[in-house]
DNA sequence: GGTGTCATGTAAACAGTTACATGATTTT
DNA sequence: AAAATCATGTAACTGTTTACATGACACC
């Protein structure tokens, strides 16, 4: 899955900047996206160039020229039949498994250590999802069961780190007792 | 982290040629890699050059020569190093919300097709992993702590992917009651 | 006077995937 | 006769990140 279709869904529910894109995505705990400007405004020239997004220019007096943009019919068209599409598995990559995997020759309270950093990381993570989700920077409320549907989403994120903290917590306990 | 680590970690418990660290990657469900030949044959000569590994080539009668890779006391120092390494947290890239963040489009049947399509992915996927597991291709046993470590990673990954599954099917049953 | 926000973009590098290429042997 | 296994490697591409570059205004 690429980029642009998050670019779509976004313009779906209001027009935006580059810039606003950008935001949107850097503070969306579900758009894995790190918000990199290179993709993004790529992304628009390219989705210009298949008709999907159109863009009107707007000139201020103090500040640069915004590209405004919005999505087309064809866009539209484009967004629904992605939700059809066949949904893709989640791609689970922790590097911390590995590095676990090979951590037998650490002393018990090397490894404890270790172990106990990478507690303290998933905690950080979910006190900063947490803040994001408060701050709410963007979220559409169409109907009751989007405004249902975005709920369930970014429970998602935040439960699956509660569910990795309570994995290391186990084996930190169970090492403990031996 | 780069594959390179991943690399290292195994040839420390067996010399491998690039053929055989190839399919031990394929086969994991720790080490994330795709375990396509192009990382591969380039991570080993950039270790090579770096003096982590050293190669021993076996010329065979009837199949092509081998290139066998063994760990060196700088490669295994470079383990030990990174075991002590901050670790890093998990990607969790879901691209499957973002699909769902747009999906109020769709018709309570599609979504709840669609959620279906999502439940039947995530078993079919932990039936493999199981499968993959119970293959156990590769598994260091050298000692009792290594054993209990290495059990508790395969957990890991199959229990992330029950508790998505777990996600997903309440969500089913809360559009349901409506 | 420095930092942050608004707003656009480019350059260079790294990570990772799919597909191609070769060639012998073994299995179906 | 076709496909899989062993074993090496390369080419082309996509995706993604970090950093650079510009310029005005606002806030502390």
């Amino acid at each position: 899955m690429s980029i642009k279709l998050a670019i779509l869904g976004i313009l779906s529910c209001q027009p935006s900047t580059g810039y606003d894109l950008k935001k949107i995505i850097e503070e969306s705990t579900v758009m894995y996206w790190s918000g990199n400007n290179n993709q993004i405004y790529k992304s628009l020239v390219q989705l210009l160039e298949q008709g999907l997004v159109t863009h009107e220019v707007q000139h201020q007096e103090s500040s640069p020229s915004k590209k405004i943009y919005t999505i087309t019919d064809k866009g539209e068209a484009e967004l629904k039949s992605w939700a059809l599409t066949p949904p893709e598995l989640p791609e689970l990559k922790k590097s911390f498994l590995t590095q676990l995997a090979w951590a037998d020759l650490l002393s018990p309270e090397e490894l404890d250590n270790l172990l106990l950093a990478y507690e303290n990381e998933l905690n950080m993570q979910i006190l900063l999802l947490q803040e994001k989700k408060r701050r709410g920077l963007f979220a559409p409320n169409r109907t009751t069961r989007e405004i249902y549907l975005w709920e369930r989403i970014d429970d998602n994120i935040v439960s699956s780190y509660r569910h990795e903290l309570n994995w290391v917590r186990e084996i930190r306990q169970e090492l403990k007792r031996g």
